[in-house]
RNA sequence: GGACGAUUAGCUCAGUUGGUUAGAGCGUCACAUUGACAUUGUGAAGGUCACUGGUUCGAGUCCAGUAUCGUCCACCA
């Protein structure tokens, strides 16, 4: 007989696990032989970091459904990589080189400093690829990508290229979102909102030629300086009179006019509002429909231009102090009040945002030629992909709907270049430089993009680089190889993607854009969304807040199979989950417990093995029948489950059967009516059922079967047989077990120590040694016709237990009274129903004969209890 | 302001196309060391499924509204 250990021991036997996988070459598609096909792209993790308990969630539902597909024979792919991770890399490795030699970016130069972040990213990545191993990902590594590898990066630039000429993307003056730490524009979505507490400053302007004034207000008084018009609101009564008349700017003493616009709120500060069209959203937007003149009096540094006159060169707070004391001196300050602001912030680095204006790259998200988003929202309305959960198909939706063209043009280093040449006036599109160029002729970044405009007569490339979320909206296409690849041909459109509900704003709406604009299809079939991992708490796991869980000490600690567990049971799609120590724990005890059915079998019977098939002939008891029947049915149930992506109640069907039906009930039976058939038969299948979940014990403990030559992980997922189940069984073998249950109640109930053996009658029942072993009753003779016994019965089971002196009778009188009550309000609730002439009419007929068997039930078990009641009046 | 989500046992959460007496884990209480497992077992207590109305033979589940909490988007100068 093989020594088994009492416990299972993760670490010991993990990396030979994994390293058994891979070596045997089937997480590479190629190697597995079929005409059918799965495909998950997965989510590249910035390679700057190292992974957390985020990752670890979404690889484990990856992992879950790709090793379930492969286990049906597909050919599977679960492609890794990594990305590249523009603005964050490029901060996560300034603040390296500052912290470790003290210097900034400017002192390494552009090509320096470009491969350095190189050279990091290759390092993270190679340490973020051992982690991801760890969590059991069973990922082709063979075909793993980073966003830079130029054979993807050329069809992402590609793309480029063909919206250029289709017109989808322009370079233009627009008012973005500047962060002046990074040095860079960002995306609206890169940008976050803060509330905090500010001043609402009331200016009064002067009107011309008259002795009155119109009061603003603003946050910030500095902007001032850039004002080339007051708005009011053209239905505002209060102000009716001034729209057309000019004012004179303080401290500038420029003429602005007063125009009347329909998006200034009337009951907002003073209902009048400065416009400054160069440094606010809004106010570009009114300027342009206005046409008024656009002032940068704040530069790409926070300093104010030589637009803001005397205050050129200040810092905007130092500027800000200054206008507020110079508008106090001329006393045009009416008034301070506290005011709850929404602050702009850069959401890599934290900085304040200047909006400002400046000429980069947008993405026209809806163009004449092609509309990105209006394709998108066809596609999603047509049923092109199934989001999981559906309701993010509305989100997705909506966001469409109010999505503005998209700034792609950021001002960094760390990231491609725009394959777009310029030379005087000229301006060349295209992978190549022209004749001529200089493609390595990068410039110190002075912020402005235009800078890039050479005047030596060459042509020289644009010194902006790629908005990371442009290539990696490409993904699926690009990691495959568009258009010719051989992956490519064989597994787009994708079947899964899978990601946290957090990015779907950045990522899943861009690569369902770049999709079907450049494939014509869309890039997944089946778009999964996980909710986000929370302390115990349910606050965001953050760096600040140091409350995050890492993954690899716990598994370290529990294994990587409880942690897996603990991320995705009891979860939904979409809806954030709780993780903390104590649930990881609660899941390894699962994995222990599986662990001992093992070691169980294995000391009852010296020549236990797994059992692929098995037949009627086998099943030499109820219990047999039963927990093969049951079997069958936790098979199709699991499998049902899977395929409608829900893989929570997939698992809790797997541990109601593994640990309430096989180990509490069956296993405690296998030690009296042994069956190591059945056993093994059933361990086989569980083994199968459970591995897609809890990949590491599965495969271990098959390997002690079969010693490397057969791989658990490419066994066939189990098929239910329909001739196992039985029916009838249940309710065979429910007599048994409700007997059973009985007896216990009754001990707990009367305080009947549990080590003492009951007495009973009852020579011929059926299932005597279980009911003696588990209920611990000693059935020692026939029943007799008369004697102080509580009788007990369940179908056609019955037993007198001989417990009259140690029970309390009135007790056990209140109980039955109890029972009898609850089963006779059942009945006439029952009955009113199935008087009902509706019911009898509307419902469908299986569920008025199920409602009719359950009131012979009940009735049944009411004529029961009323006897035992009888007969306690014999005590 | 817009969109979305949540509200079920003390806590954390499941609950499939509407159909038994609404479930689990943890925690609590009582008992147990019986041939795997104390990382265990047996049993118990604990819920008017947020509220109001509606649809239906039948609602935790569908619809409308209300309240509280939360997320995202837009944004108030």
């Amino acid at each position: 007989m093989k020594e088994i250990p009492k416990n299972y021991n993760p670490s010991e036997s993990e990396d030979d696990i994994y390293k058994l996988w891979e070596e045997s070459g089937f997480f590479n598609p190629d190697n597995i032989d079929s005409s059918e096909r799965y495909c998950n792209v997965l989510p590249p993790p910035n390679a700057n970091g190292e992974l957390h308990v985020g990752h670890a969630s979404g690889y484990t539902v990856m992992d879950i459904f790709g090793r379930y597909e492969r286990m049906n024979g597909k050919k599977t792919l679960l492609l890794p990589g990594k990305d590249h991770a523009g603005i964050q890399t490029q901060v996560v490795y300034e603040k390296k080189i500052k912290k470790e030699r003290g210097i900034a970016r400017d002192e390494i130069g552009r090509e320096k400093f470009y491969d350095e972040v190189y050279e990091f990213c290759m390092d993270r990545s190679g340490y973020m690829r051992s982690q991801e191993k760890r969590i059991g990902i069973s990922a082709d590594w063979s075909r793993e990508k980073f966003s830079l590898d130029p054979d993807g990066l050329k069809i992402a630039l590609e793309t480029f290229v063909k919206m250029y000429e289709d017109g989808l993307v322009y370079k233009g003056n627009r008012i973005i979102n500047w962060c002046p730490s990074c040095g860079t524009a960002l995306a609206d979505v890169e940008v976050l909102h803060k509330e905090e507490d500010g001043k609402l400053c009331y200016i009064k302007y002067p009107i011309k030629d008259s002795d009155e004034f119109i009061s603003v207000a603003t946050t910030r008084p500095e902007t001032m300086l850039g004002d080339t018009a007051i708005a009011v609101n053209p239905k505002d009564e209060k102000y009716k009179d001034l729209i057309g008349k000019t004012a004179m700017l303080p401290l500038m003493n420029r003429e602005i006019p007063i125009i009347s616009d329909y998006r200034i709120e009337m009951g907002f500060g003073t209902g009048a509002v400065k416009i400054t069209p160069a440094h606010d959203p809004l106010d570009w937007q009114i300027g342009k429909d206005h046409k008024l003149e656009e002032l940068q009096v704040i530069d790409e540094m926070s300093e104010i231009t030589d637009l803001g006159g005397k205050y050129a060169g200040q810092k905007v707070m130092e500027a800000r102090r200054n206008v507020f004391a110079d508008l106090s001196d001329l006393g045009l300050l009416e008034k301070e009040e506290d005011l709850k602001i929404n602050k702009s912030i850069c959401e890599r680095c934290k900085t304040v945002i200047e909006p400002l204006i400046s000429k980069q790259w947008f993405v026209n998200v809806d163009a004449k030629k092609y509309s990105l988003k209006k394709e998108a929202i066809k596609a999603l309305k047509e049923g092109k992909i199934n989001v999981y959960p559906k309701n993010f198909e509305n989100i997705l939706i909506n966001w469409y709907e109010n999505l503005n063209d998209w700034c792609i043009s950021r001002q960094i280093w760390w990231g491609p270049q725009f394959p777009v040449w310029y030379k005087g006036e000229e301006i060349y599109v295209g992978l190549e430089a022209p004749d001529g160029g200089n493609p390595d002729s990068a410039k110190a970044m002075t912020g402005n993009p235009d800078s890039a405009k050479a005047t030596t007569g060459e042509w020289v490339q644009d010194e902006n680089t790629f908005d990371t979320w442009f290539s990696s909206g490409q993904w699926p296409y690009t990691t495959l190889g568009f258009p010719e690849g051989k992956d490519y041909k064989q597994f787009y459109p994708t079947d899964m993607m899978i990601m946290g509900r957090d990015i779907l704003p950045f990522w899943a709406a861009r690569m369902i854009m770049f999709g079907l604009y450049k494939t014509g299809n869309v890039p997944f079939k089946n778009l999964y969304f996980t909710g986000l991992i929370r302390d115990k708490e349910g606050h965001k796991f953050s760096k600040s807040r140091g409350n995050g869980i890492d993954p690899l000490p716990m598994i370290d600690k529990y294994g990587a199979d409880a942690l897996r567990l603990s991320l995705v049971m009891d979860t939904t799609p979409g809806q954030d989950a709780r993780l903390y120590e104590e649930k990881i724990e609660r899941f390894r005890n699962f994995t222990t417990k599986l662990w001992n059915i093992y070691r169980y079998s294995n000391q009852s019977d010296e020549n236990f093995n797994i059992v692929e098939e098995i037949s009627t002939e086998d099943l030499k008891t109820v219990s047999d029948r039963w927990v093969v029947s049951e079997l069958q049915k936790t098979i199709q149930e699991t499998t049902k489950f899977i395929e409608a992506k829900n893989i929570s109640l997939a698992q809790e069907k797997l541990r109601v059967f593994t640990w309430d039906i096989l180990a509490d009930w069956y296993v405690e039976i296998n030690k009296i009516e042994k069956n190591a058939k059945v056993l093994g038969y059933v361990f086989d299948k569980i083994l199968k059922l459970w591995h897609p979940f809890i990949p590491f014990i599965t495969e271990k403990i098959f390997q002690d079967f079969h010693a490397g030559k057969k791989l658990l992980m490419v066994s066939a997922w189990p098929k239910a047989d329909e001739s196992l189940i039985d029916e009838n069984v249940s309710a065979e073998f429910d007599n048994l077990k409700n007997i059973i249950t009985r007896i216990r109640n009754i001990r707990s109930s009367y305080r009947i120590d549990a080590a003492m053996a009951i007495d009973a009658y009852g020579a011929e029942v059926s299932g005597k040694e279980i009911i003696e072993r588990l209920a611990r009753v000693k059935i020692v003779g026939s029943a007799s016709e008369s004697g102080n016994f509580m009788r007990i019965s369940e179908g056609d089971i019955a037993l007198d237990l001989d417990i009259a002196k140690l029970i309390d009778v009135e007790k056990e009188k209140t109980r039955l009274q109890n029972e009898i009550k609850n089963l006779e309000s059942s009945i006439t609730r029952i009955e009113n129903t199935l008087k009902n002439e509706k019911f009898l009419t509307g419902a469908p007929k299986e569920i008025i004969e199920e409602s009719r068997n359950r009131m012979e039930e009940y009735k049944s078990k009411l004529e029961t209890q009323r006897e035992l009641l009888g007969n306690l009046g014999a005590f």
